[in-house]
DNA sequence: ATGGTTGCAAACACTTTGCACATGA
DNA sequence: TCATGTGCAAAGTGTTTGCAACCAT
């Protein structure tokens, strides 16, 4: 459902220091409502969905923003263009399927025990990972 | 050393069913000199400071032969470009550092075990994965 | 009011495509 | 010889920049 709770956007980007403004509710209110990582146009045509008016540029300009700021976090499958997650679900990974394109999250991971390991033994002070599967899904395997 | 192995080359070329030729020769040991994943414009100076001539567009289309083979495996980091890594160093993954934008390998992970445990739980073919790690190297922490 | 935000056009960087020519097996 | 590989020019795609107009605070 595409409801846009612009109270918690709002106070999401007051607390980054950014002004409040419809393109900016709507790209954070499209990365919540997605289940998977979106790139810029999927934001646009979420937004036009939702009577936003938004420029291409705009959005790009946006979650360049919110990355910044550490609200939206890139992430990088296999066809050159850059998706990103809302902070609040990086907690898992993807399973992306070569062949139809679909990607399934999954949330158990080991990464973090690996991390401080690295931390440690390697002094490399590690912001975030990503970690990617690919291969094929369920049904493309027939 | 840019040393160029053609003997090995040749014959995994052969094995891939290409035919040998001195581009290909090229990018397969400039893949194979690298101990960092390089996008296909490194390969195109490595190529140039071997003197082989090439084209940017050859360089494309030669990795891209290569990745559908299994010889190259893709990689991204977080710049818009692929990289790229000859199959016999892919066991391991990386440190990016997103200040100075050097990488470091790590090779102990758990990876393997992970992937069968999701093949099995998940039905999904696990053909490759990506994991990076970003963050401040030892460097630029400072 | 005024500094951050947006739209538009244009530029950019990386990558792919079409076609004629060249080359390895 | 002949299928395959290559160069060149041009197009495609995702993304960024410059600048004037706009709007949230």
């Amino acid at each position: 459902m595409a409801t846009v709770k612009n109270h918690d956007c709002k106070t999401e980007l007051k607390k980054a220091l950014l002004k409040v403004t419809p393109a900016r509710l709507g790209v954070l209110s499209a990365l919540e409502n997605s289940n998977t990582p979106i790139d810029a146009l999927d934001i646009l045509s979420y937004l036009k969905h939702n009577q936003i008016k938004a420029n291409r540029v705009t959005v790009f300009r946006i979650i360049n923003a919110l990355a910044e700021k550490g609200i939206a976090t890139p992430i990088q499958f296999n066809d050159g263009k850059t998706r990103y997650e809302h902070e609040s679900k990086i907690d898992h990974h993807h399973l992306v399927c070569e062949s139809c394109g679909n990607t399934e999250d999954i949330s158990d991971c080991s990464i973090p025990m690996l991390e401080s390991e690295i931390m440690i033994k390697r002094k490399f002070l590690i912001k975030r990972h990503s970690l990617e599967f690919f291969g094929l899904c369920q049904n493309c395997q027939l």
